[in-house]
Order: structure tokens, then C-alpha cells, then sequence
DNA sequence: GAAAATAGATATGAGATATAACTATGTTTG
DNA sequence: CAAACATAGTTATATCTCATATCTATTTTC
């Protein structure tokens, strides 16, 4: 790691790239913050061998014992197709199991085993810990902003 | 499109799903909002046939002219590699031009055509309408304390 | 001038996401 | 009640984003 300042290291030093077209944009700023966050959640899942993807569908099958995929689904946003690998990769590991719904044989019923919700414990608790760490720059009442501004915007979709 | 109320979307009715355990994780609340933002942008430049990435490489571009591909890569917080299509594909639309750097011969001076520069007006128009349209119902101070916040979470980045 | 670094390209793989089509069941209706 | 339709889950497939390793042609450094 040498730290001399080469030609084109110079160069990138006085030429600082311009991005203000974009950073008027919420949705630019907003993906760049978001990048950060997730950085962060991918490395505090990572010793729980969970993504960002097996972790919500744990967390919510521990919180709604007995839900179907399709309602995982639904609230994950995700296409059911997509889910199915996910919810496998959970059964395979046997932190939750598809349980046969018997007033409807086409559905399962998903529920977290003992080691699933052992899991969601430890995993629920990093990754809170992670977030606040992450955040602690941003005082309580910025947050409360933040949050309500980011549901408004949830609530103002498909407008088109 | 039958809007008769089945049994299992009763059932979904009765038995909400609960995401509280989620919902206090502002990345979670922050990839919801941005799932909205980024659907409306998609639409948006769809008939411009640009995507987030072209869009993104092309306003950086003509914002900045004789820019290099690593400079633009380092801006846009990809990996050289992934830029490279990217380019290939605006450059083979005739929206941008490689020229070669009389000093440095490995290199590409990035510049936008006439084609590009008018294409980049239209698109840049549309996107901050749209956006300015979707967030709306978020006034002034609140989306003033949002991008304050947003721009904290992103310097508190690579502290693991 | 040899070794190391850099700019860009190529190849490849993982992950997230979408659609179409299949099976098995379940519901609706003529 | 049987046919038509709808739903739950699955399989197969395609696209997009993003990362790594490796290659070439240069340039810089020692």
C-alpha cells in the first residue's frame, strides 16, 4: 500500500467528480445511504450465515407462526417463486418447518423450530446493536423525521 | 377480475402480519421507501430507454467531460469492470464518445455527444418532476432533516 | 531497464428479481 | 355434481446488479 500521489491520482484530486444533478435527487442520496446501511447488515448477518433475505423471512415467521408462503411472500415483496428457495435454505437448515396446513392441503404452514428462534435471538440482537452503532451520528428526533418521511413516501406509491 | 372475498384472503384479512421487530430497523423502513423511489424512476426513464445505471453514468458524464471510467467508477461506487457495459452500451448509442487521453495512453477521456447532452436535458427534466411529484406529500423541513440524516448515515460508513 | 502499479477489458459467478408454465388442490357455477 | 376457474406452491428460465480474478497495454517507480 504505497501512498505516494501518482500522476492520475493528482489528477482525480483536482478534478473532483460533480455530482450535484444528482444529489438533488432524494432517491440518489437515499441509495447511497441505503448502500451504507446494508454494507453494514450483510457483515453483522454474516457470522449467522443469513442475507439480508433469509434473515426477514426469519424474523417473520418467528413473529407470525403459521403464516403461508404466500403471505411471507406478499410482506416481503417478493414473487413466490422467489421465495421458495429462500424458505428451503431455512428448512434445509432446520430453522423453521412447512408444516401441512390440514383445512387446506395445497398450503404449508411455517413455523420456526427451537434452533430458528435461538437464531432470530442472537441475529435480532446484532443487528439492532449494528444499526444503532451505525447511527448513533443521527440524534432521536432526525430519526423520528427520517422514519416518518421514509412511510410517507412507502404510502405515496403507485401514483402513475 | 372477481373481487369476491375468498377464504384465504379472509384469512389474510383477520391474521395481519406483524413486522414490528423489522420495522424499527431503519434499513428496513429505508429499503421500502427506496423500492418506491426507484420503481417510480425505472418508469420514468423507461421511455428514454435508460436504466438507473445509464441514467446515472450519462448526468455524470456530461457533468463532467473528459472524465476516466475509473474516476466515473469510483463516483458511482462500482467495480471498474461492471462500468465497462455500461459505457459500451451509451457509447454504441452514440450518446457519449471514449477519446484517448494524448497523455495517457491506457486511458479514456469520457465526453457526451450533441445526442447525449439533449438526451440528458429531457431525462434530468423528467426525473426531478417525477420525484418532485412523488414526495409531495413530504414538505420542506422534513425532507430537509431527511437528507441531513441520509448524508450522516453515509459518512458514518466502514467503521467495522 | 526490470518490477510494480494502473486503465481498461474479459470471463465468470452469486444474488435478487420477474414471468411463464406446471401440479395439486380448492372454489365457483352452469 | 361436473366443468371451469382460482389458488398454493413449485420448476424453469431470463435479466439485472454487483463482485472477483485475470488478461493486455501502458505508465511509473526503483
Amino acid at each position: 500500500m504505497k501512498k505516494a500521489v501518482s500522476k492520475s491520482a493528482e489528477v482525480a484530486e483536482v478534478m473532483r467528480v460533480k455530482d450535484e444533478t444528482l444529489r438533488n435527487l432524494v432517491g440518489y442520496q437515499m441509495k447511497r445511504a441505503f448502500n451504507v446501511i446494508q454494507a453494514d447488515l450483510v457483515k453483522t448477518l454474516k457470522p449467522f450465515d443469513l442475507r439480508m433475505l433469509t434473515y426477514t423471512a426469519l424474523v417473520l415467521i418467528v413473529d407470525n407462526p403459521g403464516m403461508r408462503q404466500s403471505q411471507l411472500a406478499d410482506a416481503m415483496e417478493i414473487e413466490r417463486p422467489n421465495l421458495v428457495v429462500i424458505i428451503d435454505e431455512l428448512e434445509r437448515r432446520e430453522l423453521i418447518v412447512r408444516d401441512r396446513v390440514p383445512t387446506d392441503r395445497r398450503a404449508y404452514a411455517l413455523k420456526a423450530t427451537l434452533a430458528g428462534r435461538q437464531l432470530y435471538e442472537k441475529a435480532v440482537s446484532a443487528v439492532n446493536a449494528h444499526e444503532a452503532a451505525l447511527l448513533e451520528t443521527v440524534d432521536e428526533d432526525m430519526l423520528a423525521t427520517m422514519l416518518t418521511a421514509m412511510k410517507l413516501i412507502e404510502k405515496a406509491q403507485a401514483k402513475g
